[in-house]
DNA sequence: TTTTTATATTGCAATATTACGATATATATC
DNA sequence: GATATATATCGTAATATTGCAATATAAAAA
């Protein structure tokens, strides 16, 4: 085995498995985290900021995009990669449901 | 190679990382959706609702736990587990950036 | 104390992820 | 066209994850 059996999960459960996996890794998070400080596209410096490879990163960056996290759009040579609020709004559900929750509990049980 | 680069990335990052990834498989999105959904403790009955077996499940519970997603207390022979707040605290810290970001940027860029 | 019930741990096989060197591709510039 | 620059893909080794049968542990009930 090894594999997950993603079959017998929901589609929704499918989908933020993926986005939130893929957020999983500190590589991907500092990619957001850039994405987020500089406030505006960038086109190529990604690699200079983190310390891996530049096929590494660029995986990362596939895998962010693939997720639906991060977009990414030829400009010139370089490519312009920016966050992609779809993704984003779709694991925000799911936290909206832990405050809902925890306001109605207080958690008070463990 | 195939070991993540941790000791490279800041402690937030790791941190951020650790928290995404244990979110990152259905079969733990199915768990805490079900905590959401009984909106109590429960004591057992995870593995009844998973199409995984019992140390398929245990082993879910445990990277959970150990990211600090959940709490588990024992409760007579069986445990019982609920959210456990401080994790999601913790990873909605970024998302407030994200909306942040989007509100000023518009996102207009890609 | 024996048995039952609930959960965890061990061991292992299948698969996935991570990382990077080498190389390919694609656009810009000369 | 030739060259430079930016990014992607391939191939592959190291490591991590997933899943389960078998087994261990620990508390409850008999």
């Amino acid at each position: 085995m090894g594999a997950t059996k993603s079959e017998h999960f929901t589609d929704e459960q499918n989908q933020l498995a993926i986005l939130t996996k893929a957020l999983g890794h500190p590589a991907r998070i500092a990619i957001i985290q850039y994405l987020l400080k500089v406030n505006t596209c960038i086109c190529g410096d990604i690699v200079n900021e983190l310390p891996l490879s530049q096929p590494t990163v660029s995986q990362h960056l596939k895998e962010l995009k693939n997720a639906g996290l991060i977009k990414g759009n030829v400009e010139g040579n370089a490519i312009c990669y920016c966050i992609n609020e779809i993704g984003f709004a779709k694991i925000k559900g799911l936290f909206t449901q832990v405050d809902l929750h925890l306001e109605k509990t207080k958690n008070e049980c463990c």
